[in-house]
RNA sequence: GGAGAGGUGGCCGAGUGGUCGAUGGCGACAGUCUUGAAAACUGUUAACCCCGCAAGGGGUUCGUGGGUUCGAAUCCCACCCUCUCCGCCA
């Protein structure tokens, strides 16, 4: 959410941004409706200023004609106070729908751009020599050479019995899976891994809730524009359908939605609370389950576990202090948390700054971080930090108070540290040996009970 | 799932139709007293919105949303949440 008085001041800001973010909405439509409510807000004031004084005088009046006269005076009154207060309340719904459409407005460096082919490659990674496996090398660029026939994740998760996808579908539907053995265990080491490193940095570990309400989505801005990507809680339970299941019903939904990350309930965990400056920053880190729906996605990534509806994510979920220059900073600490997992699991991978056409409504400032994926043949999208400034503050009411006892909204960022299974396809394509073996990445090693390889 | 109780200001808690944004207590802040502190005493102490350069004025808010009424914390309806007992259960 924008801070209104910033608008009225400088609307044209504001719809350059909306070009800039392709997002269509008429800013001058919006403060004429803005301007329209404000004026029928004092009307309508007016008239409960006016009820307010009378009612506190009726009890007064003793003489009983004048007080039957007066009351049907305010009968009447009220009347037209209620039409005012109906139109207000329909003015309103319209007023915020359309302010929970306004964007943030991009900071200066952001490349402008329509969509992700547009986003600007900042720098490069990769090993100097890389140890991942014994049977390929690496070439000038730091990406990995195999003098054999390379297979992709699939093949190989699927010849060593630890991916297996035509049974996730079975379960699951489409774009399901299990993991098993030992990935499932190398699933599990990577994520512990990270969540080490992030302690040690002074990191705060949350299993959230999985199950958000409304406010949660919205407050992290997902919601509304994304509704179509959460999966809503809510089919019918009856005992009698069967051996398919397949009459089952939609059933009026429990008003819960499947986080989509642990963002979403991590930044909602101080919402509608004041902090004392001297208590920020948080730093914050979520392990979670995450759920995507994929809408409109199909056909796309269709292979492998590269676009799935679930997937296992530590998020890093930080609240500081209404200063560009902290944030910018604490953007640069938890894009070098997620660089260092990379670096340590000797994983090639780029920075991309992404551009104005790629970035949400709210965020200010973006990077994602793309790994390198043999069997794509390029980097693929693993991480992303984002910069929110006051954006989502406002939405979840998170304040501040400083030293001088002024109140304000904190910054809010968020950034992958790792997330799974996706990341298994850099490290099982970049590890595997000429045998169908893949190495373990060593750091790795120690959460596998020192196992090194899996065959 | 069955039965019951309840949601009031930073916290506790009173308030069942009208000068109630709300008695009281605790906490916090300021002052008096004190060498200092404690105690005691005195005072201050909500959020959000609108108008205004400001001083200030007005509005809304007693879980949420509707309704009744000239007037609702108080009455009615729906929903959300919390707690207790029973049942079931990782």
């Amino acid at each position: 959410m924008i801070d209104l008085a910033l608008v009225r001041k400088d609307p044209v800001a504001y719809q350059d941004a909306c070009k800039k973010k392709n997002i269509k909405l008429n800013i001058a439509a919006f403060l004429k409706l803005d301007e329209e409510r404000r004026m029928l807000m004092a009307e309508t004031q007016t008239m409960q200023a006016e009820r307010n004084a009378v009612s506190k005088k009726v009890p007064t009046i003793k003489e009983k004609t004048e007080k039957e006269k007066v009351i049907g005076e305010m009968k009447s009154l009220g009347e037209k106070l209620k039409a005012g207060e109906e139109e207000l309340i329909e003015l309103d719904k319209q007023w915020m729908a359309l302010q929970l459409q306004l964007p943030s407005i991009p900071l200066p460096s952001v490349p402008v751009g329509k969509d992700d082919t547009e986003n600007r490659e900042q720098r490069k990674w990769a090993p100097n020599q890389s140890s991942a496996s014994a049977d390929s090398g690496t070439g000038q660029d730091g990406l990995p050479i195999f003098d054999f026939e390379p297979k992709d994740h699939v093949a190989l998760g699927t010849a060593l019995d630890i991916i297996d996808i035509p049974r996730g579908v079975k379960i699951g539907g489409s774009r399901s899976y299990f993991l098993k053995g030992d990935g499932a265990r190398l699933e599990l080491a990577i994520l512990q891994f990270t969540i080490d490193l992030l302690t040690k940095r002074g990191f705060t570990l949350f299993t959230p809730p999985l199950m958000a309400n409304y406010a949660a989505m919205m407050g992290t801005s997902y919601f509304p524009g994304g509704e179509e990507q959460a999966y809503a809680i809510g089919v019918d339970r009856t005992p009698e359908l069967g051996l398919d299941g397949k009459d089952a019903k939609q059933i009026e939904s429990d008003r819960l939605y499947l986080i989509g990350t642990s963002e979403v309930a991590v930044a909602s965990y101080h919402s509608g609370e004041t902090f004392k400056q001297s208590e920020l920053p948080k730093r914050y880190a979520g392990l979670s389950n995450c759920f995507r729906r994929e809408a409109g996605t199909y056909g796309k990534d269709t292979h492998g576990l590269y676009r799935i509806h679930q997937f296992q994510k530590v998020e890093q979920v930080v609240l500081c202090e209404n200063d560009e220059k902290t944030s910018a900073a604490l953007h640069q600490e938890i894009l070098g948390n997620a660089e260092a997992v990379l670096q340590a699991l000797e994983l090639p991978y780029r920075v991309v700054d992404v551009c104005t056409g790629d970035m949400g409504r709210g965020q200010i400032f973006k990077n994602d971080i793309e790994t390198w994926m043999p069997s794509r043949k390029g980097y693929g999208e693993t991480h992303s930090c984002s910069t929110f400034g006051e954006f989502q503050a406002r939405r979840l009411g998170i304040k501040y108070e400083t030293e001088s006892g002024e109140k304000k909204y904190v910054h809010t960022l968020n950034n992958t540290c790792i997330a799974s299974p996706r990341i298994l396809i850099p490290i099982l394509e970049i590890y595997q040996n000429k045998d169908g073996s893949v190495a373990i990445p060593s750091v790795l090693r120690p959460y596998m009970g020192g196992q090194e390889v899996i065959r």
